[in-house]
DNA sequence: ATAAAGGGTACTTATTTAGTGCTGTATTAA
DNA sequence: TTAATACAGCACTAAATAAGTACCCTTTAT
């Protein structure tokens, strides 16, 4: 199955954690207690989250983390992109980016270069899709394809 | 980053490899040939392709594999649904299937199925795409978009 | 100065995926 | 009816990836 990382999902769940207080700051350990995750992995999480500018860092004592920008504008793709790098798919489109190599099926290849189709299409569904429409609550419900 | 296994890519390498001769018959072993896959992996790949009825198998001396049906009404979801199982989108979204027991963060969990939405717009956006889509040649290039 | 809090790196462990091999079953042809 | 061919299914091994952890460094408020 395509899925999406554990750490990911713990991204989404740590990010989206700030919904009520957004733009409030946050240690690292605060927001262990708050989304009840292991400490060491949320500190993990959070440097790749401020270092993709999703989240802001405040060092030294009383510092923390807050929100750079509100959850309607931060997309499950720029989740993806901080925690796991850029969506790719399949070697082949890997390496058609890293370098010009092709891969070890080159001549006989048909799909050179084709999977990027596919990622593309990947990744407008998952910019389509905001942490804010993550959260919303059940009594608010929200069509799946609109 | 989100990736989809090499099996799948396999899989639509031999599939699209029938593109110049669809309703012939290959063996396994002709199959590897054209792709220059090993022969094992291939026979794995094709295993799954035939039980998903994307291929249909004829047992016995002179026996191979054909085409259910015509690439362009194959899409990358149906060969990624046949390799890999059920699109699904983090732990949360697979149990959610398959028993409706929660995620250990329940309570604090403000996502619980949340993923849902990201995994309905994946999977209509592979739904979009055919193989012959992905074949087409490099001459007659194709918006990604439309 | 010291304590609190983030930053970075490297390592270990666990999980997943890929690859391989063996045995069984169906079909055709001699 | 027997031998050869080719798919079916299962189980095992190995390799790659991801997750989790630990350690030490840097920054800043008190």
């Amino acid at each position: 199955m395509i899925k999406i990382s554990k750490l990911a999902d713990y991204a989404v769940i740590i990010l989206t954690s700030y919904v009520d207080e957004q733009g409030q700051l946050f240690s690292s350990s605060q927001l262990a207690q708050r989304t009840k995750l292991p400490e060491p992995t949320v500190s993990k999480v959070l440097k790749l989250l401020s270092q993709a500018n999703l989240l802001h860092s405040i060092r030294g004592a009383n510092g923390g983390y807050k929100l750079s920008a509100e959850l309607k504008n931060i997309t499950v793709l720029d989740v993806i992109n901080a925690i796991d790098g850029t969506l790719a798919i399949t070697a082949c489109v890997e390496h058609a980016n890293a370098n010009s190599e092709q891969c070890s099926h080159a001549g006989s290849c048909a799909l050179k270069g084709r999977w990027n189709i596919v990622n593309t299409h990947v990744a407008n569904a998952l910019e389509k899709v905001s942490l804010q429409d993550m959260v919303c609550p059940v009594n608010e419900p929200r069509t799946v394809n609109g």
